[in-house]
DNA sequence: ATTCAGATTTAAAACGTTTTGAAATTTTCG
DNA sequence: CGAAAATTTCAAAACGTTTTAAATCTGAAT
């Protein structure tokens, strides 16, 4: 494998001139640039890695810790994630190396992949509130990025969407379609964008002067939405409108709609949250499903300049990131029932 | 972060003796060796990763490329086959970068992280016949190791289970069960693996002077195993037993022989291998299923040592491993009805 | 005391790059 | 033309480790 020595050894020219040559510095001469680019070229110069880590003082390697289940399974999202990372890391020279939580301390793999000295920060997905790995991270001084939240006003860098504002757009929009009987289908509340989401709802809900009594929380799958769904339809004063935390529990939702013998949109309306995940399409739902959609392969991108970013000593506070999911009104939403309800 | 350098200083020792006492070399004093270790991790020493790699002319890092669906789901296969790399690598210093190959060119992932000129070698698992990577990898003069076998008699490292003794295993014990009709339900012959279980079924059926015609091939979902099961079993001379190419196959398998109002094993037999995966455990079947018993993640670790020593010079002759299975015989097989068949 | 062998330690080179500070070259302009 | 300025190139140091070849020390045998 050619080095830059072996270049300048070609063209009688220093080695750190060719070096900044290749890495396009101002003050080489175009002869000499070209000279060098096509030598390099010529001889199949690839710069050696390690060489670069080592004078720049970087492992080029960020850590991506998955948690996995019991079953060996893991969230859909993993690949989608996997996926959008290693590319936009790549873009930055730099690689993701993986490691496989199964266990029940949160810390431990991140503890046992810092004493093995090899990565230059990390990325964390999936936080729960006042995140124990964010505080630990923190303690050791290590640069990471967090995919969400996991408290108000976090200190840290950080790319998430406006989880107020995605239950406040829903209420709005339902609100000027005459509902009144609004119910939400939350996820679980150890995530701190549930937090988010449930206030965003409260407070728009108090602004249309409606009674937001309609909570369910805590679901997560489609099964658990059905059921949420049918103990609201079974109720007084029901719900004509449901906000779900997700496309799979607007599956579940709908499915419970069906079968109390309701239409959707025309006795009940259902939005969701759409993460953009492949298996799951809002489109793809009958009728098509209205949605606030933040696909998760947009954060992935960001996510890897933003650690690179703060790695190269960008502060924090310019590396927070909060992104407004787009409302898309489908099939699924609908004016209220006359008098506001179908019961 | 404490260098060797500093511990030097610290005890007034050259840097070649701190390094050589902390490496085990054996012409350190006892006295001084115990000093530095006391040093060193008084000091916190971790040594440094890169510099080491630089010396060593190894970057540490090797190469799997994951295959996945349109759908960003992939092989349930992927985690445990992760876990166990991230883990036997690890123990050699050595980590894993991943890539996600979606597209249709076999050989482009592996091509553009070559290209980033990062990786000591790959892992290559999922062999299709003659496999193309294997073609490229060797060309490149990459060194790698496989998971499984591409060809007969191969002339790079691997790890595989012996798969003609996988089905002659299941045949002898049918036949000493006097079953004379047995079935093959294979896996997709564009693997070789599939093709080295039906060479073992012809010669084991042969042995016993048992006509194999019986078999088919292309399937690897319980559903095509259980069209496939449902076929055999709807012609005449009908088989008694079924040797199933994985436990999801037999679970297709054992849903057709009940639905033709057949019981196992009382007139029907069904052994199957099994890659002992998390979900589908061949304990729980009802009756528990007799199988060949080879975990994929048995090949975890001898897979990341046989890379490593490799990389080290370790020539590929003496890195091909062939396992053989284990059979355990549980409820689903027994002997053969009277005169052979239920029919 | 001298010599030798073995045990232990050392200085220095090497890995391939980036970067610093200085030197050499070219250009500008009085 | 000559000096100053601007441009371009260079040698050397640095990153932290391993390894080679040489040096030093120890103790025993002469």
């Amino acid at each position: 494998m050619a080095t830059l020595k072996d270049i300048s050894a070609e063209l009688g020219l220093s080695v750190a001139t060719v070096s900044r040559a290749l890495n396009g510095f101002p003050e080489v001469n175009q002869k000499t640039r070209d000279k060098v680019q096509e030598a390099a070229d010529r001889l199949g110069y690839r710069p050696n890695r390690v060489a670069q880590r080592l004078v720049t003082g970087r492992s080029g390697m960020v850590g991506l810790i998955v948690k996995i289940r019991p079953d060996m399974s893991a969230d859909q999202t993993f690949f989608e994630v996997l996926t959008g990372l290693t590319a936009g890391l790549a873009a930055r020279d730099t690689d993701l190396v993986l490691a496989v939580d199964q266990g029940d301390d949160p810390v431990g793999p991140y503890r046992r992949m810092l004493e093995k000295n090899i990565l230059d920060g990390f990325i964390l997905n999936e936080p729960i509130v006042d995140d124990p790995r964010v505080a630990f991270l923190q303690k050791q001084k290590i640069p990471f990025v967090l995919h969400g939240a996991d408290r108000d006003d976090p200190d840290y860098p950080f790319y998430t969407i406006d989880n107020q504002a995605v239950t406040a757009d829903a209420v709005d929009m339902l609100a000027h379609l005459n509902h009144r009987r609004i119910a939400l289908v939350n996820g679980k509340l150890h995530h701190h964008y549930a937090h988010e989401r449930l206030e965003g709802f409260l407070k728009a809900m108090g602004r249309h002067g409606l009674a937001s009594d309609l909570v369910k929380t805590e679901t997560k799958f489609d099964s658990e939405g059905y059921l949420a769904a049918l103990e609201l339809l079974a109720q007084a004063d029901a719900p004509s409108a449901f906000i779900c935390a997700s496309t799979p529990i607007a599956d579940g939702v709908i499915r419970a709609i069906r079968d109390k013998g309701l239409r959707v949109p025309e006795d009940v309306s259902v939005i969701a949250h759409d993460d953009a995940m492949p298996l799951t399409r809002a489109v793809n739902f009958d009728p098509a499903l209205t949605v606030t959609r933040a696909p998760l392969r947009d954060a992935c991108v960001p996510l890897a300049n933003m650690l690179m970013d703060h790695l190269n000593g960008t502060p924090a506070v310019d590396l927070q990131v909060t992104v407004k999911a787009d409302l898309i009104v489908r099939g699924s939403t609908g004016p209220a029932p006359k008098g506001g309800t179908w019961t």
